[in-house]
DNA sequence: CCGAATTTGTCCGTATGTATA
DNA sequence: TTATACATACGGACAAATTCG
């Protein structure tokens, strides 16, 4: 019998997790219910619930009514990923942030972009592109489409004094989104503007917000080379 | 004055989630407390509790004791990324899964391997390179270093017909670990491995784990040219 | 610097709803 | 259909953190 070290659902989450972790309970292992476990913490069963229902959400566990609760055979399927601000990043990092506006105007948007943003072929888009610097030198170089048709606004804003990532969170609401990341080679224009050899790897976050069937904007941010995005589980 | 079409606690994170979308509750205003909140939607104060807790795990809210609760001022912070297991995201795009060791040896372990796993320099650790294949082709090239001080075990593992990653997903716990994205350039290994050209960019994750103090194993999945990690917001 | 007031955090015990084997 | 196990709710209580005077 192993001694309940229990108290609040946090306790309770630890003693699961080491239970988990050193194969008392391997991966497949069905847990004995609430109820059992509550009188072995010395606990209410809610906060058994509560401790167990965490663990479901980072996909630890499995739960179904009726049929009880199982120790996931996946693990490590759910990470809570931080999108780091960019100002924040770089401010961290103790480098110095800059920001720089390259430029902004309405155009025609490539097909792929008026596909992403759910408007006519050949509609324009207001354009926006942009670099984030670290110590002077540039980190991040941002490429925005804004769908004027959304956000008309979007025309009148001082985007050398404000960058478009902020002037939207506070000017435009977006209810969901996507996110990817990938891989891209720098071609010339890239290389340009993030002062990096033409062929280098580059680190690319691409994000679309809509709000409700409203597409807003779809941004790519390319990182310089050698750029990690990490996270712990 | 809103309607409150309150019930359950998912209802009133809508409720909120709605309210912040349409600026009612713009980034950075405070909320009401949760007794006047509760008062308001008429349900306990644990429901709202309940809701805003979650909304503040996502990173939507923030909430300090006595400072009460304010809209994030930056969304989009937290995201909950599913790491997709290879063979699952492969079977689930309609192609075969196939898996191929292409060696697993006892081998003294670069320093750069040896300060990851926290070995002397110069200590060997057990090298293991494979290939995940979708439709017979290339898909992800898989290179692993275990810590045999930690895991001596995994030497008489037969890993052509276990993938190195379930062997120690059944033989290894870990406590915890980090994860890391990022992009490189194939050089001539991974070009031959993938059967991509040299100087593709390709997406790399590179994952650690521990269990306590001791390292278990690192490894760095790249991905084939084009790969995108997609998750929603 | 300290105490008081406020707000969230967590707990308990109970009750009822709901999916499902 | 029924029994089981989880999901959620309520209200009361106290703890802990932090702001503010």
């Amino acid at each position: 019998m192993t001694k309940t070290p229990a108290k609040s659902w946090q306790a309770i989450q630890a003693e699961v997790t080491r239970r988990i972790n050193t194969r008392i309970w391997p991966p497949g292992e069905m847990l004995p219910n609430e109820i059992d476990l509550a009188v072995e913490f010395g606990c209410a069963r809610t906060t058994v619930n509560r401790a167990l229902q965490a663990l479901a959400d980072k996909g630890v566990l499995e739960r179904r009514r009726k049929a009880g609760t199982r120790v996931a055979l996946n693990p490590v399927r759910k990470v809570v990923l931080s999108i780091p601000i960019i100002r924040e990043e770089i401010e961290q990092s103790g480098a110095g942030y800059g920001y720089q506006l390259i430029n902004a105007q309405k155009l025609p948007a490539p097909p792929a972009i008026c596909d992403a943003l759910q408007t006519p072929a050949g509609t324009k888009a207001y354009s926006v592109k942009a670099l984030h610097l670290a110590g002077g030198k540039p980190f991040v170089f941002e490429e925005r489409w804004v769908n004027i048709l959304s956000v008309p606004t979007i025309q009148t804003a001082d985007l050398a004094k404000m960058s478009a990532n902020e002037w939207l969170v506070q000017n435009a609401p977006f209810s969901r989104g996507t996110l990817s990341f990938s891989a891209i080679i720098a071609d010339e224009a890239l290389a340009k503007h993030l002062t990096c050899p033409v062929g280098s790897a580059l680190f690319c976050l691409e994000r679309g917000t809509w709000n409700g069937e409203q597409s807003i904007t779809r941004a790519r941010l390319y990182y310089g080379p050698g750029y990690k995005m990490e996270t712990s589980i």
